[in-house]
DNA sequence: CAAAGCCTTATTGTCGACAATTTATTATTA
DNA sequence: TAATAATAAATTGTCGACAATAAGGCTTTG
């Protein structure tokens, strides 16, 4: 599935399968931002003991999915615009640089997938226009294929391993279908071409303007929004 | 004390009074980087419960101190010059960017507060030139100044929360002491102004050279060894 | 003798109960 | 009545024990 995290590997133990459970939920507001998480209640709900939810809480605050409180609790974290826009700055900086590592050492056959893989994006483009959501598994399957060609296990694991979860969490309870399909299918075709000349500083200053470009497109929505 | 981190809280509960012991155990290489953790072992040591310890280790693994695998165990990290140089590339993307947001998010106090730090280095550098074990930790509250002055809790979280306790790790083991404190401190003055000046642009270049630098430094003495 | 399979041992994962702390409620007092 | 103090309830932190899984040593077999 396009959504599955490429860092994580299947889940063996119930805590493991409970944090999948848990963070879907959360992603999908099922269990609603800031929130606060009572353990015996959701213990109860999942049918496990509290240390076995505790272990699953603390992969979910790896991900910075909920926070804690010495003797004091979990709460799910808020999705505020001003923590949106704090994500695309560091995005920007990150993902521009797993660009310039991925141009450098991204072997040809991950460049021959990654052009395979817009090309099928294109056609299923063409074939449902605007309509989103497949779009947008598109574009982080294009995000996340950039960040696993850097190599840089750190940059995975930051990018894909924590604040991509947070990603999915805003764009799920914002609802972002943006109008930036068309303009960032193209966006993502000249990274490629960057990539694909082994030009790392054009690939990294591409890939942020292509992230600043949906911050801004943000900012403005919010701006009109006022 | 300048080491300490300004993103943990004190340490409440016994888990993290252990966690506290063990990052500094890891980070000293007391506990050896590629050694097994052993549950059982360290709860007797410590003197606590295998469930306080395991909560610790959560804290650990939080900062990527120690990896986990599912009914195996723990291990510390190990120290590669691979590693390291992932951790520059990550530095010098996530720094340069909080160098560009403290540009434009520092209040005016808080830049005083860093051109006083400055001066102060400098009068304790003239004092002991060429002893760097002090100059590396004006150097690294030089850094966490910079990153708190970005105003953005994401960077905060991930440069002082995770990566730092990595980047110490790194200096203590690899026993860095290099001759570049005279250069860095130069460097740092350059970046003060350029935040100073308000000028995010230069100062998210300046730090990215910075970090560069080191790094460069790093892989040359590596050249020079083999 | 080497390799595969089984068994023993040790380690990790999970559970339920108790202790410590916080929060909510009630009673008291100015 | 409002604010404070004391008390009760609930929640989190910690503990020790059991179950499930993996590692190491042993036997067996080709």
């Amino acid at each position: 599935m396009a959504l599955d995290n490429p860092t994580t590997q299947a889940a063996v133990t119930t805590a493991d399968k409970v944090f999948e459970q848990m963070l879907h939920a959360i992603v999908d507001g099922t269990i609603k931002a800031g929130s606060k998480i009572s353990e015996p209640e959701l213990a109860k709900n999942y049918q496990i003991s509290r240390s076995t939810l505790r272990e699953a809480l603390n992969r979910l605050e790896k991900c910075h999915l909920i926070e804690r409180k010495a003797n004091v609790g979990s709460r799910v974290v808020e999705c505020s615009i001003a923590g949106l826009l704090e994500i695309y700055v560091v995005r920007e900086a990150l993902e521009g640089m797993a660009c310039r590592q991925a141009a450098i050492n991204m072997t040809d056959d991950e460049i021959l997938e990654m052009k395979a893989m817009l090309k099928q994006h294109a056609s299923a483009k063409a074939l449902r226009d605007g309509i989103s959501y497949y779009q947008e598994e598109g574009d982080l399957d294009f995000h996340y294929k950039v960040i696993l060609g850097s190599h840089n296990q750190q940059l995975i694991n930051i990018l894909c391993g924590q604040l991509y979860h947070l990603v999915r969490m805003y764009r799920c309870q914002f609802g972002m279908n943006s109008p930036r399909v068309t303009k960032a299918f193209d966006e993502h075709s000249r990274i490629i071409e960057a990539i694909s000349d082994r030009d790392g500083e054009l690939a990294e200053i591409l890939m942020r303007r292509h992230i600043a470009a949906s911050r801004k497109n943000i900012e403005n929505k919010i701006a009109q929004q006022q």
